[in-house]
DNA sequence: GGTTCGTTCTAAACTCTCTTTATGACCGAG
DNA sequence: CTCGGTCATAAAGAGAGTTTAGAACGAACC
């Protein structure tokens, strides 16, 4: 179905070699291949992209400003394929020690590279595969088994499953420095926060799930001002204008250090929610894995 | 001389949907290509990988452990493989707008993100491409006309460039929870600080340097228990021990917001380093960057 | 229990991508 | 001017990857 056609990696280094070299030439014997090769893969390449990435001369090959854009993003591209040849390499290696997690995007990206420093840090041959993955669908993974253990945000474990809280996870109101609220000395009340306009994700997210669960048990609804999709907006939006959002304070901790966003108390509203590392009932955890909520029970 | 043979980006892709179908037959169908070729490019992965990938039975084919964490690692590579060819379509589509951009592996983690998002609402169609580089490889890309608009840190701008400081980066006294220095009332002295051995980076890198040059200007050298390449791995080993470290406020923000690590206050110190935004002196900028410059004076 | 559908593998023929080798043209430095 | 460097082109060859065709096996269903 995907009709596209992937660009060739051993290509994309070349390219990035030719940046380095500042020639053809140069690149191609750095990749053992022949000057024509390497040059016809370049105008593949073009070709495949639509671009004009080289400006050839009669003294070396320089990259076009679109080239340079190419070269870019083609080095990362090349950095994460090298994370996985060097995943299986660690595979491969005797330990034969593998650890395949699964989590939410926000666990993954703000949570997870906490819990694991420290684990790979003890064993530094152990294969990391993270997978991203929202609660139903790590619940599938299991049903593979292709994953050890999992992290999902939520208020009980899925059927099936045993699980731990590992974190309770506390969302904040936070506007910009500007904005009156910054101002304001006592903390926000719940029949005010649900007066006030919020810029906040859609139905059906987690924080906005929270968050109508805690106003409800005051009688309350959220009045929503505008819905976005991703956090990063919300958190742009709320930083440039004069909205107010509610967010995880995971999500907004760098943004309150550096001071694009001030944080406004409230009281009276349980605005947290619980998240918890999932495994099924029927297999126990691995080595790897047991090491790991060791060691989140061990800063949590 | 790289003597590795790249696997094949469409081949990962084809394994991820065996993974999602847990069909050869099927995953062969989205792809446009016949079962015996899915099923060839499949064995050929195994063989390049050296790890069995699928148990194959007469009712489908199913991932092995091995074979579940290559695809967690395999749809990390297509994302930004995805994200170059999204790049590339920004690039061909008229507008032709792009902003190359270069900045230190701390800046490019902690603060561009931040900065540039807010560019990408405006701009939905402006390509974006970011390259790690220290302050002397910027140089060079710059020289080569490879980038736009680069970040570094120190204190000033290279030769041949002009900058503006956009930043400054606060650096800070972090320990663990329980560490002694955590209970402590009053602030620490330059004195007090240069007598506690510390967790650092080598000499040479930006922190330490700022640290150093702090403390010179009361006479005193920072004495140094242990060294260690990079501030992730400094930050777990203060967080699991009893060590004291020094470290850039936004590298540690989400740490102390979570509780892992204490903020240990100091006082006649001058922790600060500027991070500034430099181009070269004989262009002038593109108007993306200057947007961008824009948006950083307005939040900072 | 057989039939059918779905799955896989194997084998042989073929296509065509990609490579090398062998050129030629051009530029700049010594 | 010549030498060493660059790139492009052309032709020929290797081999990777494909398809078509057929066979074997398992599960589900009548």
């Amino acid at each position: 179905m995907t009709e596209r056609s992937w660009p060739d990696l051993a290509t994309l280094e070349l390219l990035s070699s030719v940046a380095r070299t500042g020639s053809i030439n140069q690149a191609a014997e750095l990749h053992g291949i022949s000057q024509p090769a390497a040059s016809w893969r370049l105008r593949r390449l073009e070709e495949l992209l639509g671009v004009t990435l080289l400006r050839r001369t009669r003294s070396g090959a320089q990259l076009t400003p679109d080239g340079s854009a190419v070269v870019g993003w083609a080095e990362r591209v090349l950095t994460s394929a090298r994370d996985l040849l060097e995943g299986v390499e660690a595979l491969t290696s005797d330990g034969h020690a593998a650890l395949r997690l699964a989590a939410s995007l926000t666990v993954a990206e703000y949570l997870l590279p906490g819990w694991v420093t420290p684990l790979t840090r003890q064993h530094p041959d152990l294969a990391l595969s993270l997978r991203m993955a929202n609660s139903t669908d790590v619940v599938r993974l299991f049903e593979r088994g292709e994953v050890d253990l999992g992290f999902v945000e939520g208020a009980r474990a899925p059927a099936g499953m045993q699980g731990r809280t590992v974190w309770l996870d506390e969302l904040v109101v936070v506007v910009a420095p500007e904005h009156r609220l910054a101002r304001r000395r006592s903390p926000l009340g719940p029949a005010h926060l649900a007066s006030t306009p919020l810029v906040a994700r859609e139905v059906g997210s987690g924080t906005r799930e929270v968050l109508e669960r805690a106003l409800a048990q005051h009688g309350l609804v959220p009045s929503v001002a505008l819905e976005l999709a991703s956090t990063t907006a919300i958190k742009s939006a709320v930083a440039e204008g004069d909205g107010v959002a509610v967010l995880s304070l995971l999500a907004v901790a760098r943004e309150l250090a550096d001071g694009r966003l001030r944080l406004v108390p409230v009281v009276d509203l349980d605005l947290s929610r619980a998240i918890r590392a999932v495994w099924p009932r029927s297999q126990p955890l691995n080595e790897y894995a047991r090491a790991l909520l060791e060691g989140i029970r061990h800063t949590g």
